[in-house]
DNA sequence: GGAATTAATATGAATTTTCATATAAAAGCG
DNA sequence: CGCTTTTATATGAAAATTCATATTAATTCC
């Protein structure tokens, strides 16, 4: 019997909070594909970035920060890697010197798209287990909720 | 025109990819509460445990890790600086000495309970502002999907 | 009932992340 | 134009997190 109470109203709040519950529908599903991406040679900040760089390719740092949701200084230093590992290369952009833009190596642009593939396999099993009217109607109520929370859009 | 191309299909994958769209929303609406806990003279990890333990005042360490959606060397850590603050106390269950329980303290508890309130109200104003049906069926697919990733449950 | 196994928590070194700021280029403006 | 302000990225020290493992207690099973 696990204790579950909260705010002297006596329900329980955590784990009907909607912060939360987002918070731990991504942990949770994300961790089951984090093992592959891992298997597969990258660390998980590196799958996202490389996930993001083939949406947009030869985006400069900041954006690819803010779409990889992470700080840029954060991107800066995983993009030294994953350049040292030879999955990205930076080119400084000539029409506006102060910028730097990442793209994808041929090797990166591989393996991001084997990975991409096995994503979009868990995606339709974790939709087709949760079945049903469900399934069709998160990704449209997630894309919504984005697109409020993030004005300037993201994607 | 920010450019939006993959796999050879000419189609964004990230944007439309349900596990980034959790983490894009978790992300996104969390920070504009974080700001809020920080405010408060909380780090964000710290207002997670705090938010958790109103749920389940007492839980032994591996569960609050579990709850808490953190591993559990990063929990002990996190429950020492708390601790140290007066937030919360550690207690050896008697039952099971290798256990320890970690309980709210009462300055911990009003600090929750305020925050708590916040948090709702903020919840409240996002659902509002999504509107309507989506906003209706939001919570139940999220406990929906997170019943299916969790088997043994985490609420 | 002891030896081996499993479980719960803590700890420390190595790694990663954050925060503040340096550096450098572009834009604004008087 | 020069000067100030803003924007973009990098960098380094400080802080937080991870990973492997030590420690201690309970459980299992001869």
């Amino acid at each position: 019997m696990t204790e579950q109470k909260t705010d002297a109203s006596g329900r329980p709040f955590v784990v009907s909070y909607l912060l939360y519950l987002l918070a731990a529908v991504s942990h949770r599903a994300s961790a089951e594909f984090h093992a592959h991406a891992r298997a597969a040679g990258l660390r998980v900040p590196e799958w996202r970035v490389l996930a993001c760089l083939v949406d947009e390719d030869g985006a400069m740092v900041t954006r690819l920060a803010r779409l990889s949701l992470m700080e840029q200084s954060r991107l800066t230093k995983i993009v030294d890697h994953m350049a040292e590992r030879g999955f990205v290369s930076r080119r400084s952009d000539p029409e506006d010197r102060r910028r730097v833009r990442v793209f994808l190596t041929d090797t990166g642009r591989d393996l991001a798209t084997g990975l991409i593939a096995d994503a979009q396999a868990h995606e339709t099993q974790i939709l087709k287990d949760l079945g049903g009217e469900d399934a069709e109607r998160i990704k449209p109520i997630l894309e919504a909720l984005l697109a409020q929370l993030d004005p300037q859009g993201d994607g």
